[in-house]
This record gives structure tokens, sequence and C-alpha cells, in this order.
DNA sequence: CTAGGATCCTGTCAGC
DNA sequence: TGCTGACAGGATCCTA
């Protein structure tokens, strides 16, 4: 699913194609995808992007903006007027988001919930599971949204004393649940949880009332490291989903240290990742480098792996 | 307040 | 081949 640094990478990506177009034609295909009057949005123009956490907002004009959150399965995908379909599109076109064929499918197709047609182009939502949504509200009131105004700090601005507070609070949860909640830390989702506490040298199912200062810290840190080389690759975009010469790529290549590993050598130490269940989510850990029971080895926790 | 589980929805894949 | 259940880059609501 589209984390921080995939929404951050479309917020880029479409700002460069479609600010300021004009908003002409709006088309639901499937009501529960699209929250408020559609007719509000006719005729705006675009003005800006913004994002908070996952959640990616269109600024138009006259005070009106649209939130979106793409959840588990949502695409947005542009594509400029009077192109084909195909890899050719890849100069004036961007898609971003949850990984599919879609990227270089022809559009609309059976994914599609709504379509923006503009000046220049038309821009797609897709969602496979309906779990996102676009909601249209006043620009004024983008802020003061209950989801937005409910999020923590992102992981750059997250202080290891204040995430260490919570972990003291919340001290019999497992640590992988409590910094994939959006009110600790903003922005992370499964892949970052498992990158950033393999980078710490933190067992998922550690709970968080037995992690030290130093762990935390090393935690955000993780956090901060994975989402800075995601962005710097693009995120999962058209252009790291589809290569150079035509086959299909993964942009956790550019990145994952073990999510969606298992099966495979550690970058660190070799052994095999494996993969478990935490939180009610596949969890995909390095036993040796991320020992669950501290006790008996605490040695490598706060390690951090930095060459030895 | 916290913790854990069910739930929204569609599609795919493993196992019979 | 066809059915069945598990499970998936998320967040919220319900219960204890």
């Amino acid at each position: 699913m589209p984390e921080l640094p995939e929404v951050e990478t479309i917020k880029r990506g479409l700002s460069k194609f479609c600010v300021h177009q004009k908003i002409r034609k709006v088309e639901v295909a499937c009501e529960k995808s699209f929250i408020g009057p559609k007719e509000v949005v006719l005729r705006r123009e675009i003005i800006g992007f913004r994002r908070f956490g996952k959640a990616l907002v269109i600024d138009l004009s006259d005070g009106v903006s649209m939130m979106i959150h793409l959840r588990m399965t949502g695409q947005l995908i542009y594509r400029a007027a009077g192109q084909g379909q195909g890899e050719s599109l890849m100069e004036d076109s961007f898609a971003g988001g949850h990984p599919s064929e879609s990227f270089v499918d022809t559009l609309p197709n059976k994914q599609t919930r709504v379509i923006f047609e503009m000046d220049k182009g038309t821009l797609y939502f897709n969602d496979q599971r309906k779990f996102g949504f676009v909601k249209v509200l006043p620009t004024e009131e983008v802020e003061t949204d209950k989801f937005i105004a409910s999020l923590a700090p992102e992981p750059w601005k997250t202080r290891p004393e204040a995430l260490y507070e919570v972990f003291q609070r919340r001290s019999g949860s497992p640590v992988k649940a409590v910094i994939l909640d959006q009110k600790v830390i903003a922005g992370i989702g499964n892949i970052y949880a498992d990158e950033a506490l393999f980078y710490a040298g933190v067992h998922p199912r550690r709970l968080c009332g037995s992690l030290s200062l130093a762990e935390t810290a090393k935690i955000i840190e993780g956090a901060c490291k994975a989402m800075d080389a995601s962005i710097e690759s693009g995120g999962s975009t058209m252009a790291t989903y589809v290569r150079a010469d035509g086959t299909r790529g993964d942009y956790l290549e550019k990145f994952a240290q073990v999510f969606r590993r298992e099966g495979l050598p550690c970058m660190r130490c070799g052994n095999e990742i494996i993969k478990i269940r935490v939180a009610g989510r596949g969890t995909h850990v390095c036993p040796h480098c991320q020992k669950e029971d501290i006790g008996a080895s605490s040695a490598s926790v706060a390690k951090g792996g930095s060459d030895d």
C-alpha cells in the first residue's frame, strides 16, 4: 500500500502535470469512493498539492479542496490527452500508488472508481478494494479534518523522548502495532515498520515497555532512512514499475532490506529472512539480527549495524 | 485509557 | 478444472 513515501512521490509527480489545469468533468464509477458533492469541484482550477502523512490533498480555486486516501490499493494515474496506452506514455503521464498493471493498462478499467477530466489530460483514481476515497471539503477545514488533525508528527519530526513516552504508556503492546498507529508516528505502514525495526535490530513482537530510549531512537532513525531512500528512488511509480527494458520491476528492490524478502539471506548477517505474523499483519524479520527475547542476548540491540 | 479482533472490498494464490 | 480459505503496503469500530 501506498505509505508516506509513495504519497510524497505522487504529490511531486502530479504537481508537475496538473497544477493550473481546470477540472472539466467528474465521473464517479463507485459511489463509496467519492464523498461529497462532485459538482463543487467542477470548473475549479488545481492550485497545488499537500500531503499529511499518507493523505494527499488537492487544493482547488475558490477555497475548495479534495482529500484523497489511497489506503491499501489506491492509485492515481494521470494520462495526457491523446496519449495511447502502453509504455510509450512515460513522458507526459504519471502513475503512482499501489503498483499494478493499471499503471500501463488501458484506462478506465475495472478498478477505476473516479475519473477527473481536465484541460490537458485525465486523472484516474483506481482502487481495487474500495478502501480508499476522495473527499470534497472546504480548504479551511482540511487541517481540522478528523483524520488529519489526529496525525502525530512524521518520523523526521518525531523526538525519541516523545516516542519513548508513548512506549511506556502502551507498554503491553508489540512495538510493531504501536509504530503503525498514525496517532503515534504519521506515515509508517507495513513496509516501513518492518524496515525501521530491522534497522534498529528490534524484533517486531518486543513489547514497548521493554524498549530502551536508544532503541527507540534507532527505530525513528531507521524509518527516516528507509523513507528517504524510497522517496529518492521514486516510490512505487510507473517509472520504477516498468524497467527500461519493458520488464516489470519492483521499487522495493531499491531499498527494502527485509520486506518481502522471506527466504532470502539477510543483507547484514546472511541468515534467512522469515515471515511471521504480528499484530495481525504479515511481518518480515531476520531472527538473528532481531532477537525476540531480550534477556538471552541483548548484545546486538542498539548496535545498529554501522558496518562492523 | 489500552488491547485485541472483526470489518470494509476485490483479487489472487496455495491446497485440496 | 473448480472450490475454499487465507491473506493483502490501512484504518476504524466494537468489545472486554
